[in-house]
DNA sequence: TTGTTTTTGATAGTAATACTATCAAGTTGT
DNA sequence: ACAACTTGATAGTATTACTATCAAAAACAA
């Protein structure tokens, strides 16, 4: 896993000081992971976390520029972990479905992330990516946050998963449009099965993994029907 | 289209006074939706929208407790809208296909708006429904909204089109999670293809509307799938 | 028409947020 | 032991998201 490393240098202009290197670094990262995990990303500010970990606002400050540059880091660090495992999987002698299969167990599981010398558990960051990682890119100034490189782990990760659903089929015309729907599903139908649950089936067939898994397992089936096996309704109007 | 009456009996009181029915109400409205179009949420606030009309903001606050009230009834009212099409094509005598297909274009379109005398162009509130959307479900005070009904019309815009697809695909385990992923999507593709292209493929081949309508025609063939054509992947590990 | 109620405009004010600035004390490295 | 850097403590500013008050205007009712 020193390929962390890699992931590091390339979010680490996200901060105005690198986070890692310092006790209070560490800890504003981590109790600000924990705190939007607790309060959403709205309702956290410095001010807050500052008490938190007993320091002043505006030490913070110091390691980060605003609350967007903080989860900007945050989601960054989180893809390009993410991205590093998908890597792996691709680089694995395995078979393309086993690949895609170990790519959903990725997205729909939640690793630890080691940070410095301390540890973020997998599921309050994975709460935090829930909830908040649309608001990284929603925003009026995605344009220049995208020119500065904020969203480049979560592309990575997209080409990564849309490179293997093209090998496995390789007339799908779609690949990357799918890639990022599975990212972002796994996200949402998980929200909808716990606050808007007539939204959703997930969780109510299996448990939300198994669910989710046989879901998107089950979208992915869509890349490989041969022409001759295309249903009345392609004929349609198109 | 009287049956758009019913859709505001349902929504109005997220407002604290109908504003349908003033010169004042209508302007806080339109202005309003024209303002979060082109300065984006955050960067709207009620002082501006006061300034834009001509009215001081504490007159805006008559009509609406909070910004956060606004957007849930603007929202609510564009999804109530496009739920009455909904029905109006469900009811209607065409094959369950041609009704798909009808929804797809609905999703992919942007109906104008009739608010009281004034009409609220179909780019516009569709441009805030893109990016603005999931920001009325993306808090931590979902479910209290909930409760009072905020997302009833989005919601019941799921149901018909899940209805749609049962029907189409009795055997599917999956309409409403490929309902609310089909709705969520048709915004999301669009806006990564002005955003971040790299994360989809929608607007490549064709226009983006006609790709997306192909690509979500190709997810749908997904549910027609009888267990004897289902591919190897399936096999794996489920 | 007069009186009453409701709606708006104008202005002021408050608490909280998102910062920025300053300076002394402590800590680290040489 | 000195310089450089990091933190704590405190203060301050601009903006946001409201709330309160009161008088003028408009709507309506008797």
């Amino acid at each position: 896993m020193s390929n962390l490393e890699t992931v590091f240098e390339s979010i680490i202009h996200f901060a105005l000081k690198d986070p890692r290197q310092t006790e209070l670094g560490r800890s504003i990262v981590k109790n600000g992971i924990y705190m939007i995990a607790e309060l959403g990303f709205e309702e956290m500010n410095f001010k807050k976390l500052g008490k938190a970990i007993g320091s002043p606002e505006a030490s913070i400050y110091r390691y980060f520029e605003n609350k967007h540059k903080f989860l900007l880091f945050i989601m960054a660090m989180y893809w390009g972990m993410i991205d590093q495992y998908c890597e792996k999987i691709i680089h694995s002698k395995n078979g393309h479905e086993e690949k895609i299969y170990s790519i959903l167990d990725l997205l729909c599981s939640s690793p630890d992330i080691p940070f410095g010398n301390v540890k973020i558990p997998g599921e309050v960051i994975y709460a935090v990516v829930i909830g908040e990682s649309v608001k990284t890119f929603m925003t009026k100034h995605v344009d220049t946050d995208n020119n500065h490189g904020a969203f480049r782990t979560l592309k990575s990760t997209t080409s990564h998963i849309a490179e293997l659903l093209s090998e496995y089929s390789p007339d799908y015309h779609f690949p990357k449009a799918l890639a990022s729907t599975i990212i972002e599903m796994s996200l949402y139908q998980r929200y909808f099965s716990e606050h808007l649950p007539s939204m959703t089936d997930i969780g109510k067939h299996q448990s939300i993994v198994d669910d989710l898994k046989q879901w998107i397992i089950g979208l992915l089936r869509a890349t490989r029907i041969t022409p001759g096996e295309e249903s009345q309704i392609l004929r349609i109007n198109l």
